[in-house]
RNA sequence: UCCUCCUUAGCUCAGUUGGUUAGAGCGGUUGACUGUUAAUCAAUAGGUCCUUGGUUCGAGCCCAAGAGGAGGAGCCA
């Protein structure tokens, strides 16, 4: 018999058909005579309740179904006389395909920590919440795609591996093939032209400058690829290796760039409350369950299906870096000396603290913030009339912080070495890229969007490591 | 990397001013129960108190170093 998907089933089964499912166990509970065995095979968030009646069941096959065993069920779909649910699987026999020592099985039909399921994370997608939580962010993925496909862009793969660090991004991880117990050394230094590549090389921080390559040929492109940060940095919004999406648009100025990314943005949340309501009614009472554990003035004001929806249906803010300083320096806790760090005046660069007064105080909701002093931005940003800012913007949102960071290029050849010269930043590493700029150069912008920060913002968790199957931490490359 | 906190049974946690045999709930096991909903009821097993060193007659508790985890900061996405 061809199984059924529980999914499928419970939406589409009538009463008397005769099917065969295949799913994990979460819990049996039962009587002398009668077994409830609670199903779940991923397709859903819902479970189906398989009825075994010792009159058909052997004693000795119930005896090997524990919670976490995996099982094939035949038998027939009937009303079910219980309340918890419309119909269940009565059982006419089952094999047991998969068993699951219960001395030794660490996940209880109860409730756990996120933190001892993160020690746990080749068994933690056998919950409720991590299957919630893979279910949306695999609607997440597939609507970044279906986003830019259905406008045109080109998916375009930047490689992994990169002899550039000009980025500037942070700490790269190196790669080598050297034994490195015996690294070939020429005048004292590592000697790099005996390695596979010929040339010292990283895993990639990001793939802009090869996408910006792409967009001035293509015209609209987009990344969607791991990068990697060597960064010591222990947060619940950094990873060690996450995936980012970086469109690249030709022609594009600034405020086209901020339009796509607020768009992208919405496009996406979107996508999960069309697609996902189940999963995302169960995270929904899992936060709000959370919520009455905390003080009154740390909850927050909105439950999470109501915040998707608010930043779907409403604008962003948009103001440049100048007017955000005027805002925080008048600001209340600005005024009292409340934050950490005092803003004095034009030219700092804003502290979390300042972000999240912006956007969760002072405008409550997304806010993007663009034209920053350049000193305090990449080089690639393009340079404004006024000599003293560059074309960039961040989209900052409640909870997450930065989740977009980007801007309008430099395309100008003179500016772009200039502001290289100004940083530091060697050239002859990335004659390529400069090459753009005398070969038919134009205006483009793009940005890059942290894809665990939007899984974390849609589905509301607070820990990125709880957003991606396998997290890569300092101190933990576990499974 | 910095600051703060944490580490006791499979899990979540108590553990009094340093004092004899370290506790609970859940989970496990065994038994009872004619349909349960994280079933219920009864009994029961289960401990290198993170590691190392120190103070003390005596350390789960005090001190030092280390390891791991969490929250915040920095860096950023």
């Amino acid at each position: 018999m061809k199984r059924t998907e529980i999914k499928q089933l419970l939406d589409f089964a009538k009463a008397g058909e005769k099917v065969e499912v295949r799913a994990w166990v979460r819990t049996k509970r039962g009587s002398k005579n009668v077994s409830f065995i609670a199903l779940n095979d991923g397709s859903t968030l819902r479970n189906l309740q398989l009825v075994a009646d010792l009159e058909k069941v052997e004693e000795s096959v119930l005896q090997r179904i524990n919670t976490g065993a995996c099982i094939a069920a035949q038998g027939e779909i009937v009303e079910s006389q219980g309340s918890g649910q419309t119909v269940e699987l009565q059982a006419t026999s089952i094999e047991v395909l998969g068993e699951a020592h219960p001395d030794h099985y660490p996940l209880q039909p109860k409730k756990h920590s996120l933190e001892f399921l993160r020690e746990i994370a080749h068994l933690r997608f056998r919950t409720n919440t991590f299957s919630a939580i893979n279910r949306i962010r695999h609607q997440l993925i597939f609507g970044v795609h279906e986003y830019f496909h259905s406008r045109g862009f080109l998916n375009v793969h930047t490689p992994i591996i990169t002899a550039s660090d000009a980025e500037g991004a942070g700490e790269a991880f190196k790669v080598t093939n050297f034994d490195l117990n015996n690294v070939p050394k020429a005048e004292g230094e590592v000697d790099f032209s005996q390695d596979f590549f010929g040339k010292e090389t990283n895993l990639t921080v990001s793939g802009q400058l090869e996408a910006e390559l792409a967009a001035m040929a293509m015209g609209k492109v987009y990344t969607f690829g791991p990068t990697f940060r060597a960064e010591n940095s222990n947060t619940s919004r950094h990873l060690a290796e996450f995936w980012m999406i970086e469109p690249e648009v030709a022609f594009a100025d600034l405020e086209e760039n901020m339009d796509l990314s607020e768009d992208l943005l919405k496009s996406l949340v979107r996508a999960v409350l069309d697609n996902c309501m189940e999963d995302l009614e169960f995270l929904d009472k899992r936060l709000a369950d959370e919520e009455k554990n905390k003080k009154a003035e740390e909850r927050s004001p909105m439950g999470l299906i109501e915040k998707l929806k608010f930043v779907a249906d409403n604008e962003f803010v948009r103001i440049s870096y100048t007017e955000a300083i005027e805002i925080l320096r008048n600001s209340k806790p600005n005024k009292k000396k409340k934050f950490d760090y005092l803003i004095e005046g034009w030219g700092a660069d804003l502290q979390s603290e300042h972000e999240r007064y912006l956007v969760e105080k002072h405008f409550k909701k997304p806010v993007i913030l663009y034209d920053y002093p350049k000193d305090i931005k990449a080089f690639y940003m393009r340079l404004n009339e006024d000599d003293k800012t560059v074309r960039a913007m961040d989209v900052l949102f409640p909870g997450i912080g930065e989740i977009v960071g980007g801007s309008q290029r430099e395309e100008r050849l003179e500016k772009l070495e200039k502001r290289m010269d100004e940083m530091g930043v060697p050239k002859e590493e990335v004659w390529w890229y400069l090459d753009l700029r005398k070969f038919g150069t134009a205006p483009h912008s793009g940005f890059g969007l942290g894809f665990e920060r939007l899984v974390q913002f849609t589905t509301g968790m607070g820990n990125i490591r709880d957003v991606i199957p396998f997290p890569r931490t300092p101190k933990n490359a576990e499974f």
